[in-house]
Parts: structure tokens; sequence; C-alpha cells
DNA sequence: CATAATCCTGAGTGATTTGGTCAGAATTAA
DNA sequence: TTAATTCTGACCAAATCACTCAGGATTATG
């Protein structure tokens, strides 16, 4: 039940874009070194997090990376399942609309608790913002 | 954000237990043989099961592993920590008391969403008992 | 135009974790 | 005494993780 480490990157990385918002794009070296993560791994995550949307590039000098929306709008949630792809506590879950599960002749009864799991697990990320990080005046998140 | 096999075994294997619960010890290779798990991997989870003290072992001829406590008493998230250890999605809050998290110097604001989702992904599991699993004429578990 | 700063991508790599197997000891009912 | 069982530690192959490496594409600036 953990988090690879390219989440918690992730979310720190686009945490410094928030704090940055408006401010022009910001050079992913940069990211890098404040936030002490190697570049070129962040690299790789910052494809990812393109890919889904949730930012956008600026090419060649003076270029760099900015949210592609206000950070209200991103969403924890966001980052997570697009760096690691969606949530799937167990394999039984990821790909099956329902079916697969034939372990017992009752059926899997197993499957209610990891779909409410998977479900809780996005609710809760969904309920933090990026703003909501950046913000730390407010305190508790509550 | 995945579960290991070993939790979705055990638990699956606590559930015949709970299945039979009161019909005496019930030996592992039948559990193994019913589930469709290896059985000397069944041995592993089940010997962590037990230090946890969610089961109680009969050794020798017509032995086998009853349930400790009765089903209603025996939670899926009880299993979940026996087999996996304590939930912690980032390992920034296995060990430090609140401490440890020195990225930016507002401090680890990230820190306070893992927390929160430990805690949902507690109570999440600690909501249902291994008798909601099997008790499958209820349907839901709401 | 040349250069340097930046994004972009795919391949490789060493360490760790996972999902088992193997071998054998200890216990006990029949 | 034997066979059924729990118990334990060592081992192992494959997958995953957290990177690194190498190099190409794009573009502002001098």
């Amino acid at each position: 039940m953990k988090l690879s480490a390219r989440v918690e990157y992730g979310v720190r990385a686009m945490a410094v874009l928030a704090f940055h918002y408006q401010n022009g794009p910001l050079p992913l070296r940069e990211i890098a070194r404040q936030e002490e993560i190697s570049f070129q791994f962040l690299e790789q995550i910052f494809s990812d997090l393109r890919r889904a949307g949730l930012l956008e590039s600026v090419r060649g000098v003076r270029g760099g990376y900015l949210l592609a929306r206000p950070p209200a709008e991103i969403k924890v949630g966001d980052i997570v399942r697009a760096v690691e792809g969606p949530i799937t506590p167990v394999d039984c879950l990821a790909d099956s609309p329902s079916s697969e599960c034939r372990h017992r002749k009752e059926g899997c009864l197993t499957r209610q608790v990891w779909e409410r799991l998977r479900d809780r697990i996005n609710e809760v990320l969904d309920e933090v913002s990026l703003a909501d990080l950046t913000d730390f005046k407010t305190g508790s998140i509550d």
C-alpha cells in the first residue's frame, strides 16, 4: 500500500509550479534543484504529467513548464493517476468490468472491499488541490 | 497504490476460515486447495497472521487453523496490517513522529495529504469484518 | 548563423521487492 | 510407529523501482 517515489516527487514538483503560478515558465532544472530531486528522473515524471494534460511546456531557451490549469483546479488525485496510472488496490480490479473473480462459487466476496477502498482513495486524493497545498496559511486542509 | 498478493490471499484464506467457524481446526492444505493458492506460500502468510494473534493453530494429525476471534471481530484492516505491516503511503510517514520532512522551508506541505490518505485507508479497511464478507446474503456492505 | 538552454525520448542498469519453492525440523492423533 | 500437520529458514527467478545515459528536437539570443 505504497505510493512510488515518482508520485511523491511529482506532487512536490507540481507544488513548486503552483507557487510560481503566473510567473512564466519555470525550467525543470530549477525545480529539481529546489526539491533536491534527480533532474533526469523528474524529466520522465514530467513527461507523464504533460501527456496527462496537467502542464504545458515551452521549449528552447527561456523555456520551462507551467501548470495547464489554475492550482485550485488540479487535484492531488490527478497527479497520482497521471504518474502511477489508475488506482487498483488489487489486480482483480484492473481490467475486467466485473468478471474474472471466480474464486469460491458465491463469487468474489472480497471484491466489494477492494472496490470501496479504491473509491475512497480516489475521493481523498481528489479532495485536495495544489492550491490547498500552497496556501499553507490556512493551516489544516479541513 | 497496490496491495500485495500476500494480502489478497490472506483475506481470502481468512474468509474460508470464517465460513468454517466453530467446526474445529481446518488444515492449511485444504484452504490452499479451495482457493487455489500455493500451499507453501500460504504457510508464510499464516505465520504472520498467527503471530499477529488473528488465528490459532493446532499441530499434528487432525490439526489446522482456527480464527482466534469470532468473524465479526476480525476486520479486513487487521489482516492487511498483519500481513503487510502498517499502512504507509509514503516512506516519509513510516518512522519519524513528525520530523524528517525538511523539503521546502514551510515544512512538508504534502505530508498532511499522505496522513489523511493513510487514515482513510485504515478507516475503510476497518469498516469491514470477516462476518461482513461471509454473510453475503445481505448483499452490499453498506 | 552559431550557440546554448531547454524540452523530449528510449534504452540500459543495479538494487530491492515480490512471489514463490525447497528442505527439513517439531508436534501429535491414530 | 507412522502419517498428518504446523513451523522455520534458506534460497531463487522474475518483476519493479529509481534512477542514469545518450542523444535528438526546438528556440531565444548574440
